[in-house]
DNA sequence: CATACTGTACTATGTGGATAGTACACTAGC
DNA sequence: GCTAGTGTACTATCCACATAGTACAGTATG
């Protein structure tokens, strides 16, 4: 499972490991019924504590995404992918209503900001269109 | 000044005093050469510490936005304007250039981004129309 | 000059995120 | 049954943000 941590974010840590799964299972790059790497053995993967890959995955438990197999690890639930999806939608959502109230907010004028929008659609999708970084 | 402060945000209380005074100078709602209110009179109307107040306020020195004036107050600088529309070009640009990633790279269709967008655009746009909030 | 305001600089306390380390109960697999 | 791995539950420590309170140097204003 590839997870790209930033310490340094906002964000806090157990956040980012909660959204990239979410966003993964979503993407289907993990499908529903994988079993994920162990809190142990992912914690040492991301150079983070174990303590902090528990709290993203009692989170995702909570939210009936993640299901604890003693002796096995984490299983990813049936609606897995529904509910991920869910999340996506609502956490890309909240994201832009919040960038797009705060820019016009601020008196930047919406065509400036349609613009601004556009360059970066364009510039990411070009490089999902060949690879990923 | 009106300032809108969120204490449970994940933004820090300090930055959003500072990004909502750069937003403000850069829409002229504040004038270059203003004289803005004090650091506890401020503090008092935010219901905040003043040393918060007061690390905003620094900050805003630092970049050269605020100068101070010792028994009076912290005034605006010259270059305020042109630093402030700078700098909310930066976040704006910057929070968009996240979002987009982060949605594209997780699997979203380009198109329901785009949807996406639209809708949260002529959502806030409607209501900028009328008034704020 | 005297007062009241200004910004600035401290110390101390509380909270949440993250780390470190330990311990316990459960289970797959040999 | 044993061992090694699993999730879970603690305590302790560190750091950043925010708060509370005090003190000091400079200045506008009377």
């Amino acid at each position: 499972m590839l997870l790209r941590i930033r310490p340094e974010s906002d964000e806090p840590i157990y956040e980012q490991i909660i959204h990239q799964i979410v966003f993964q299972v979503a993407a289907q790059v993990i499908d529903n019924g994988t079993l994920l790497p162990s809190i142990r053995e992912l914690a040492k993967e991301l150079l983070v504590n174990p303590n902090t890959v528990a709290r993203a995955y009692q989170e995702l438990e909570r939210q009936g995404i993640l299901a604890a197999r003693r002796g096995m690890g984490m299983g990813l639930t049936e609606e897995a992918g529904k509910r991920c999806r869910e999340l996506r939608a609502q956490r890309i959502r909240e994201r832009i209503g919040q960038v797009v109230k705060e820019a016009l907010h601020s008196g930047l004028e919406p065509d400036v900001l349609k613009a601004w929008i556009e360059d970066e659609l364009s510039r990411h999708s070009a490089r999902t269109r060949k690879e990923k970084r």
